[in-house]
DNA sequence: AATGAATGAGGATTCATTCAT
DNA sequence: TATGAATGAATCCTCATTCAT
């Protein structure tokens, strides 16, 4: 291995870190994912993993955040583009962003529970501050296209939605066991498709600030 | 141990196992749970709890069973005394019923990624259609409280309040070392009341509901 | 592997262990030995040795209790067929006594740096009790042998040997290493018998206490 | 960094490793201190570690040597204020210079089993030959002390009272778990003080050795 | 001489589950 | 039905040391 020297190359080691953790989430996911199979799917050594990550978690963290910084453009190029109040065909848009970005819904879904649990206090910290960065830049224009919003709302807007693309996550996510049990017909009702009903519920969501007139 | 023969011993003696888990499930939580602690507490030997259920995410998948069945009794209670189409109100009594039962949201919150995952399929559909018929139950009183309503929105509003608890319960709910992180005042944005944002989610949702007609 | 149910077969059990630790003390030294080695060699599975002692330093410092207990019952045997103040005999006597039990000074070179560090502390409590007990009664008996010896002073000869056995096995057992160079002719002097020299610094420490008329 | 390029300024250098190693070694002892500490304290970078000494041991061998000379000449000059045959005071004596020195003793405790494991052969010849010469002079001092002893019984006590260092301060130093237990009323008699213990043992010794008339 | 990125061996411990009694 | 002894898989992380730059 050649040694990662400049600022360039670490960059791009942990790129390559960062990448297999990608792949090694959508096949295995994370409890699956050991440190071996990354370090050698990543070409480097175990304990080089810990030179550019301090925990398993971190790892996926970092991962996290990549999908949600670009997450967050996509959002806000989506925004750009659309008319102001067509709360139903953005609700539309963002949920076209979340297809477009499939990892993100299961990482977020282990967020709270998982990632936050065992980073450094001071992981956590530049996390969440960069989280209500991105929040508050993104809600901002939101606020634009959506003349119900009062200052602030997109951002509270944002963290809703955010909630919701995790319960909708798990909902409509069973377990691969679960898969073939909600297949039967009895239980269609039970079915629900992640994209449709963060739609779905999106619409409604969006509907209701509009008549509330805020407040929330 | 005195041997449960009758069919109300047994039945006495798994509820000392869920009474046990319950207990446990406050303390320490799930993961931090071993069927060691949870055979001692339940006065029995750990072999016996095998006897009661197959798997420790039985355990608590029927902790949650239990739990869920209270809280869908209290729901229709609750919706029994109320108007017709006082969503809001309606909004309010539902986050109570759940602050009265403050152990089932977190139990909701790893049912898809942990519960069901390791009972057999014969649980899993058992459990499920037991579900599904107490959501069409309550599902259909619901339609009685809401005029907005049409026949099986019963059923969906419930689902999507489910997904709703999980993502706000999720999202509410740092990591205990997160919990320091998140008391800071610059990031108060990212503080939210699990209780308070589900009951204003709820609203939006309910007021959206009765504006679009229908359709979800 | 039969289950060790009667309180006898568990000790049996518990014996295998020991004896598959003091085969690795002696081949290895604690450092070298793994708990999965140490299964093996007991013919049991890794998991089995937790049953019945909580930690690696646990096993080692049960093997050590028992050569000590054996030693003090070596000690009480030879003390009893001595004659009164025949002091360079006792000191014969006495080193020939862990000549015959190799094993225990390189476990005691430990105890207080390795086994007593990883053990709980009701187990410390447990040892060092025991321990003062062998203590006292062997140097009731000490106190028997050498007129000298003021009450209480039979105990603190032991803990004064006990220590010198420590410091002794430390000087004069050199690092594989060093074996080679010590044996170098102008290093002489810095080659030390540990029986040899155990012995006359007793000798000559008991001749002190003889002429010193107590105090100490 | 600026590079060290004369004799000078490398000794300097080593100096701050030394200088680190000391702080270490007083604060996290030689176990917990990693060479990632000792270079960051040092002022220099890890690898650089390598370029003064070959391993983490010869650090500490390094640093006790250290110790060790000073320890000889702080003797040396306790030795010549004294008149001949106050073994007693002479005792006394030895034990203050170790008191001055706080750190020789639990260095001299893991010489053996640790730091002489892992220097080269050709640094362990050095350092044994150093020894030996260090013991023979101070040696010869010491019996110009006490005409009791024969020539070359100087070198002998003071191994003997090196081998002792080590002892005492092993049985009367327990592990920070042991301590609380060791505090209790009952094991009182397992207390020890390692500089009075040593100091009366010290004592016995030479009595021992004066009323011998030698041939130890 | 100095750096610091890369290495990779190494091991105790937990705990859900099984099954002989 | 109850027990509890036995199992054994499964893995994160540390850190002394090396060596390319």
């Amino acid at each position: 291995m050649p040694r990662a020297t400049s600022h360039n190359a670490k960059s791009e080691r942990r790129d390559a870190i960062l990448a297999a953790a990608a792949d090694a989430f959508d096949r295995l996911g994370f409890a699956a994912t050991s440190m071996e199979w990354l370090a050698e799917r990543a070409g480097v050594a175990k304990g080089t993993l810990y030179l550019y990550f301090p925990t398993k978690e971190a790892v996926f963290l970092a991962l996290y955040i990549r999908e949600l910084d670009a997450w967050f453009e996509r959002v806000d190029q989506a925004l750009e583009k659309l008319p102001v109040d067509a709360s139903t065909r953005l609700a539309g848009e963002l949920a076209d962003t979340l297809q477009q970005q499939p990892r993100l819904p299961p990482l977020a879904a282990i967020l709270h529970t998982v990632l936050e649990r065992n980073i450094g206090e001071a992981a956590l910290l530049s996390f969440r501050r960069h989280l209500l960065t991105r929040i508050s830049t993104t809600g901002a224009v939101l606020e634009t296209r959506l003349s119900f919003l009062a200052a602030g709302d997109g951002a509270r807007l944002l963290l809703r939605l955010h909630a919701l693309i995790i319960g909708c996550w798990h909902a409509a996510t069973p377990a691969p066991i679960a898969r073939r049990v909600v297949e039967r017909p009895e239980l269609a009702p039970l079915r629900l498709d992640f994209s449709e009903e963060l739609e779905n519920t999106l619409v409604l969501l969006l509907e209701g600030w509009r008549h509330s007139g805020g407040g929330f």
